[in-house]
DNA sequence: GCCGTTTTCGGCCCGACTGTTTTCAGTCG
């Protein structure tokens, strides 16, 4: 009995019984709008921002974009009894394991259908022994040719790490950009998908190319040197893999049809979804390659801004692309003023070669300089931190004197603050004890042990940081690393109801290893009113320049300058910062 | 299953590519 009471649901798990549903549903034949619904829900769920659980507390489940009344049952079925009736009996109908076989390439609802009717397979391994013993050849709509990309596609998966990380997909798709741009009729290159979107993960690679003739383009794409795999080879569009295992896609359309050709290649799906819905209402169809009227005519775009100028909206940014209510906000004119990397003048987290940090303080001083800062806080971690070498109290003290003399030879071209990235300790407590604390420019606290504690235990940690009245900034808040780690299972809505409180500012770790907050709490926090700082967290010069990343997640939760401590003035950050000290002192 | 300043019922986006096919179904984004 107690135990029922355990078995919680966050948004995420959720998201994925409705995606389970979902792939039940179409695998059995269900009509494709029902299943739509699900994935739609599921979707919405994970970008809410806020806990289901808290709405379904204090406010109506149906408020949730998406859900209507029979989701919100279902809802309030998991997190009451931590079971679903209805997922209960749809797997007595159809074997949940089917929904493996899903992930295979070029395996859809209709195959898993076909293969467990006329076959009996019901998992990935029975279906990888049936392909290899050719089996699965003579099903109807099957040949050798299937059943050869069906062991191909199963043993890509099992090479392939899901999700390829933002930090590794930009610097490759640059590299592709540049070798397709060198093509001699090539006159325009781009990349699309969710890496424009700037996700902190992309599934694959969308890259697109404006030329007159396509062939030699394509020609020279799949003839890369670093293809492995050539997936397909259209006029159109061709997909390779290459020796990272990163998957690529290539759209090549002549210049006068680029515009929508980027459009639709950067997606969102559902906010495409969306224009083509607002395209219908002007009696005109889009695609890919244009407008289309109802007579059978075409309106070309060579620009983005004009598929946008014909449906009525200003140009939206892709980072805003996701169908949470951009468009809308498009069409009341109320689209936010992004934050850009130019905004930014100061960076509040940094290492040094006094804790795990490369460089000196002047060394990290002039790569600031360099980028144009104003404000470098130089922030080693704390002393538990044995493993990067966390400074002592009495280290603490020298390398104050090092910042003044180091600030003393660069005058006024920059200002250093002396901080800590001290350590909320496993037990909650702060890393320096208060007297300390008090005399740094700036402190941020951060978790970095202790990550798997319980929710309870480990929010609480948070919680004690927050309250703090000499923390200013709380550093990647979750302890996220992508791909690896999950973050820490925070009560998030405590956190940031705590933060608004105390006026903590939440950091956006530019690292694209964190990129923590995430776009979706960025979103939530500004809406509360909260102050966030995007930081580097550079233990390097090159570091430094992974400040797009933080900028463009930022973006991604519809942050703009206002919301960011880093974009003020240095006068005004550190008026900020003594106030928060006034308060600590009094 | 969801949703509505055109609708509470009847809609719910579009095209490329491949393989197995004599004109189309399935998958993918």
């Amino acid at each position: 009995m107690e135990m029922a009471q355990e078995k919680r649901f966050n948004n995420q798990q959720l998201a994925d019984v409705f995606d389970t549903i979902a792939d039940l549903l179409e695998i059995k034949g269900e009509v494709i709008y029902k299943t739509l619904a699900y994935r739609k829900a599921a979707d919405n769920l994970r970008n809410l921002g806020r806990d289901v659980n808290e709405i379904w507390r204090e406010g109506d489940l149906t408020d949730i974009p998406g859900v209507g009344k029979a989701i919100a049952n279902k809802i309030e079925e998991l997190l009451t009894t931590g079971h679903l009736d209805f997922l209960d009996k749809l797997n007595e109908e159809v074997p949940t394991t089917l929904v493996e076989i899903l992930q295979v390439p070029d395996v859809g609802p209709k195959k898993a259908a076909l293969f467990w009717h006329d076959a009996g397979i019901t998992t990935l391994a029975e279906l990888e022994s049936a392909a290899r013993a050719g089996s699965l050849r003579d099903l109807p709509g099957m040949g050798i040719k299937s059943e050869t990309r069906i062991i191909t596609g199963i043993e890509a998966l099992a090479r392939r790490t899901d999700r390829i990380p933002l930090g590794t997909a930009w610097p490759f798709a640059q590299e592709l950009l540049g070798f397709l741009d060198s093509i001699e009729s090539v006159q325009a290159v781009e990349v699309g998908g969710s890496l424009r979107r700037m996700k902190a993960t992309v599934g694959d690679l969308d890259l697109l190319a404006a030329a007159e003739d396509s062939g030699p383009v394509m020609d020279a794409f799949v003839g890369h040197p670093d293809v492995i795999d050539m997936i397909s080879r259209g006029d159109t569009k061709s997909s390779v893999e290459f020796a990272n295992n990163i998957r690529a896609q290539l759209w090549v359309h002549p210049p006068e049809r680029f515009g929508t050709a980027l459009q639709y290649a950067t997606g969102s799906k559902e906010h495409n979804v969306r224009l083509r819905e607002l395209a219908l209402k002007q009696d005109l169809s889009l695609s890919d390659q244009a407008f289309l009227r109802k007579d059978g005519s075409e309106v070309l775009c060579a620009e983005e801004e004009d598929v946008y100028e014909i449906l009525g909206l200003p140009w939206i940014p892709p980072e805003l692309r996701e169908d949470r209510g951009e468009i809308q906000a498009a069409q009341a004119g109320v689209l936010p003023v992004l934050i850009e990397v130019g905004d930014l003048l100061s960076d509040l987290h940094t290492h040094s070669t006094w804790s795990d940090g490369k460089l000196s303080i002047q060394e990290m001083a002039d790569a600031a300089i360099e980028r144009g800062l104003k404000v470098l806080a130089i922030t080693d971690h704390s002393a538990s931190l044995g493993v990067a070498g966390g400074l002592t109290v009495r280290r603490l003290k020298e390398q104050r004197q090092e910042i003044d003399a180091v600030q003393d030879v660069l005058g006024e071209t920059i200002h250093l603050l002396q901080g800590s990235e001290v350590e909320i300790r496993s037990d909650g407590s702060l890393d320096y004890p208060d007297d300390i604390l008090i005399d740094l420019d700036i402190v941020i606290a951060s978790l970095h042990t202790g990550l798997r504690q319980p929710r309870e235990k480990v929010t609480q940690r948070l919680l004690n940081a927050i309250r703090n009245p000499h923390v200013d900034v709380i550093a990647h808040p979750t302890g996220r690393i992508i791909p690896n780690r999950e973050g820490a299972d925070l009560d998030m809505a405590a956190v940031l109801e705590a933060a608004a409180e105390h006026g903590v500012a939440l950091e956006i770790n530019a690292h694209p290893a964190r990129l923590d907050l995430d776009d979706i709490y960025a979103r939530r926090a500004i809406e509360m009113g909260i102050n966030l700082s995007i930081n580097t967290d550079a233990h390097s010069a090159s570091d430094m320049d992974l400040l797009h990343f933080g900028v463009a997640t930022a973006r991604r939760g519809w942050v703009t300058p206002e919301n960011v401590i880093n974009t003020w003035t240095a006068e005004r950050l550190l008026v900020w910062l003594k106030s928060r000290g006034v308060a600590r002192s009094a």
